[in-house]
RNA sequence: GGGCGGCUAGCUCAGUUGGUUAGAGCGUCACAUUGACAUUGUGAAGGUCAGAGGUUCGAAUCCUCUGCCGCCCACCA
């Protein structure tokens, strides 16, 4: 588009898919291509969304801070990467495709079988995989699509079996049969983090086992406790110190017997309910802690079906545990155990993606041993202590800096790790068995009669390894790997802390033996104007992808960078997006003025500031340089945004480009396009599709890979000083007239008293749209009397008299207090005196002024 | 039970090691308006920085306590 030819106003979605085709053609979002020298990297994984639907504001916001990191860095001449993937998400994308199954056909995975489950999964994870593609692309991110990864790939899959084997021969990785999370809806293990407590209202029961038992225990779930073989008591508690250590055999219980031994432990709490905990070891993950310290035997009375085990007896076996509940409760009251019932809210422990029920129960499955010595380096340490190391020694930096305490929490209190899950879809367990031979390996062993372990591992095992498979791990002579590893930083929300970030410290500490990133960058949650989290039953969800195509991608990233800040959730509004397409559309003007006015788009090499006006828009433009690219490179975006709209629109639009309409235009041309290519590279990164719009209308390159801007030594205070001087004199004038309602500015002459003002004159003539500027002979600004309201601007300066007068007597009582002036620094002092004087200069000019009227 | 955060203008939020008239955007009100832009311009009003105490020459900022609101973890069986 030539210059001459933009419309009044920006209509994004005219532009954005071009441009972006446009980039993507051009190459450059892939590092190798870049030109120049650079030796400094910048990069970052994308963190893979999951292939269970379409993007929302998160992945939204995550996508627009990211891609100003990576256009920053670009600009600046790093060698930049940044890699786009899809996570497969295992338990997410089987139980939405499950979902799907039985809504549409009535049949679940089981009745349809492995195959061809997998082959309907893998259909829809392919259709979300190219809407999010779609998506990203959408929103101007600068990925490098050549490098495009799925956690599910085959790459990625022998990467995968590469590290199991390497754990298991390790010793990190076993085989056990230990009480898990299961899930009966989905019919699968899952990790602690993947639990969602839910409050319901229970009935807690306190009963003996027996009439002749001497100690009584309470209970949400009495179906459990045939499965009981001990009761705890607190070490101290005296109530029942006789008993520990005896066993009570074969007692009659609900329809079964039991064997009960009274054990002593310090987790009992004596003043809860009896005071004595029956322990269930196979269905309570504490009280399996208990039992395994004890040495107590596990009955299990829950089976995978959810339901009452032959073991459980018969009086309950087949029955669901709901209705066992009942049974057993029951039960109690014929035989007059109860001691009491009351309701109590408890917390139900929930499958987050099934909302079943979770059911601990023991399972022979492969765990992460995280808390296991060995030694690195010459030193013992654990999993969990590299993951603290690498923070705790600066390794790696998390922002905000408060989330390294909740990062440590999680190092310091991980459990072992369940891996695998009885889902189909996600990396298969490399290991095969053939009757007692087990082998791990990458690939199948040689020979007949080996049968693989049919679960999968746990999601987060192949996301852990992110940052390093994608650069080509294990191959360690893989360029990308050593060129790009550790990246630079990692940017998440902060609800993945634990899920993500801790899987990938753990992965990368142990594997590769260094940090998967240099820093973390963690943002909040978008939620609606009212603070609530977006949710289909609330319908409160904004889509980005409508968002974009009503206001441009470019707006909607700015509404989300702009006024949040990291750790903490931001409220998003229409309203808020609508304000920043004003904001695109400002840009948009501003250069439509800058390109239409100047006679040619050429830039000489060396600039010439003439006027007071020009060398402040350069000293400004120079200030805000530094102090955007500061910001930027800090990670404050937000700030690094609102400083750079100040300087365009206040400063550069409502100042210079005023002043630029009267100035000689063989001296301000260059000036004026000088301002507004540094405008255009420093926004580029927050707006790229306007920015290289604009760009295009009067250059030939691609702004994107154009340097970011230096500064060039024209920041001056004294020019900013003077020229606020000019600016007063102005705003002094235009308010004396809206005070006064005179009308228009026509008609209105000024007298300045100033010398110094009147080197200004025809600025503020034309700025302040006045007729006539004389000097006058005394102090400040008047209006020429005959239009003047005398009793209101008596009323105005009085008011404005009052309150200077309240600051100078406040701060020369300061200025006279010996302890201040001795203690404060100097640069305060001087500061505050010299404060003190002009403000005393302005009350001296108008008492003067009030004299006069 | 443990931990973390928030409370600053009507609304949404900044405020980086304590530094002296507490800022922005939106909204409100007043004024302006034929040439870049009404998706506009100029200006004004509006705050005892949740409360109480303390440290200090000086506190929105540091300490103690209290009050609301929110989040995370633990899971009392």
């Amino acid at each position: 588009m030539e210059r001459n030819d933009m419309p009044k106003a920006y209509d994004a979605k005219q532009y954005e898919d071009r441009i972006y085709s446009a980039w993507e053609e051009s190459g450059f979002f892939n590092p190798d291509n870049l030109p120049g020298e650079r030796s400094e990297t910048f990069s970052m994984v994308l963190p893979p969304p999951n292939v269970t639907g379409t993007l929302h504001m998160g992945h939204a916001v995550m996508l627009a801070i990211e891609d100003i990191m990576v256009r920053f860095a670009r600009m600046r001449g790093k060698k930049t990467l940044w890699v786009p993937g899809t996570d497969h998400a295992a338990i997410a994308t089987s139980t939405k495709v499950e979902k799907i199954l039985f809504k549409t056909e009535g049949k679940t995975r089981h009745d349809i079988g492995r195959e061809a489950f997998l082959r309907r999964v893998e259909t829809f994870a392919q259709d979300s995989h190219d809407t999010i593609v779609n998506q990203c692309k959408k929103m101007g991110a600068s990925l490098d699509w050549s490098r495009e990864a799925y956690t599910l790939d085959a790459k990625r899959n022998h990467a995968v079996n590469v590290a199991f084997k390497k754990m298991y021969d390790d010793g990190l990785i076993y085989r056990g049969n230990r009480v898990i999370n299961w899930d009966p809806i989905g019919q699968t293990t899952i990790s602690d983090i993947e639990i969602v407590y839910k409050e319901v209202e229970a009935t807690l029961y306190t009963f003996r086992y027996a009439k002749d038992f001497p100690i009584a225990i309470s209970t949400t779930r009495p179906e459990t406790k045939v499965g009981d073989t001990a009761v705890a008591v607190h070490p101290d508690d005296e109530r029942y110190s006789s008993f520990v250590g005896k066993t009570f055999e074969n007692i009659p219980f609900a329809g079964t017997t039991i064997t009960i031994t009274v054990v002593a432990d310090k987790e009992v709490d004596p003043a809860f309910g009896t005071g004595a905990l029956g322990v269930t070891p196979a269905h309570s993950l504490v009280d399996a802690d208990i039992a395994a310290r004890h040495g107590l035997a596990m009955k299990q009375v829950i089976g995978a079906d959810g339901r009452m085990t032959e073991d459980a007896g018969p009086l309950v076996a087949g029955q669901t545990t709901v209705n066992a509940r009942e049974t057993v409760a029951s039960w109690l009251r014929e035989q007059g155990l109860v001691e009491g019932e009351e309701k109590t809210a408890q917390n139900l422990a929930t499958a987050e993606r099934s909302g079943g029920t979770i059911e601990p129960i023991p399972m022979l499955q492969w765990f992460m041993a995280v808390r296991k010595e060995f030694e690195r380096q010459g030193k013992t340490v654990t999993m969990c202590s590299l993951m603290r190391d690498a923070v705790e020694s600066g390794k790696t930096k998390i922002i905000p800096e408060r989330f390294e305490k909740t990062y440590f929490q999680w190092t310091d209190t991980l459990r072992d790790w369940n891996v695998s899950r009885q889902l189909w879809y996600g990396h298969r367990v490399p290991v095969w068995y053939r009757n007692d031979e087990i082998f791990v390996g990458t690939e199948a062993p040689e020979g007949d009669g080996w049968t693989q372990d049919p679960d999968t591992l746990d999601t987060w095992f192949s996301a852990g390894m992110w940052t390093f498979t994608t650069l080509g791990w294990p191959d360690l002579d893989s360029a990308d790997l050593r060129t790009y590893h550790t990246t630079s930083v990692l940017e998440t929300g902060y609800d993945i802390l634990f899920f993500w970030v801790v899987r990938m410290m753990l992965m990368t500490t142990y594997l590769m033996d260094e940090v998967p990133f240099k820093t973390v960058y963690l943002h909040g949650l978008v939620r609606d104007e009212q603070g609530r989290k977006m949710s289909k039953s609330l319908d409160n969800i904004i889509n980005p992808l409508d968002m974009i195509a009503k206001y441009g991608a470019d707006a909607t990233r700015l509404s989300l960078v702009i006024g949040s800040t990291p750790g903490n959730d931001t409220k998003l509004s229409e309203e808020k997006i609508a304000g920043y397409r004003n904001f695109t559309n400002k840009l948009w003007n501003i250069s439509r003025f800058v390109l239409t006015s100047v006679e040619s788009v050429g830039v000489p090499e060396v600039i010439v500031p003439k006027t007071l006006a020009d060398r402040w828009i350069l000293s400004r433009l120079d200030a805000t340089l530094a102090s955007v690219t500061k910001k930027l490179a800090a990670y404050e975006f937000s700030a690094a945004g609102e400083e750079l709209r100040d300087f365009t629109w206040n400063d550069f639009a409502d100042w210079y480009l005023e002043i630029a309409k009267i100035q000689d235009r063989a001296a301000t041309d260059p000036i004026l396009l000088h301002i507004l290519e540094a405008v255009m590279r420093m926004w580029h990164p927050f707006m790229p599709f306007v920015t290289e719009q604009i760009w295009s209308s009067f250059k030939e390159t691609t702004l994107m890979i154009e340097a970011w801007p230096v500064a060039g030594g024209m920041h001056d205070e004294a020019v900013e000083r003077e020229f606020a001087v000019v600016q007063e004199a102005i705003v002094t004038i235009r308010n004396i007239r809206a005070t006064q309602k005179v009308g228009p500015a026509k008609k209105v002459s000024v007298t300045v008293s100033e010398a110094s003002l009147l080197a200004y004159a025809e600025t503020i003539k034309w700025l302040a749209r006045v007729e006539e500027l004389t000097l006058g002979d005394k102090q400040g600004i008047q209006l020429v009397l005959g239009t003047m309201d005398v009793e209101a601007e008596h009323k105005r300066l009085t008011a404005e008299r009052d309150q200077l007068y309240a600051y100078v007597t406040a701060t020369e009582a300061r200025l006279a207090n010996a302890e201040f002036t001795a203690k404060a620094p100097e640069t305060v002092v001087a500061q505050m005196r010299s404060r003190r004087d002009e403000a005393a200069a302005k009350l001296a000019a108008i008492k003067a002024q009030l004299d006069e009227i």
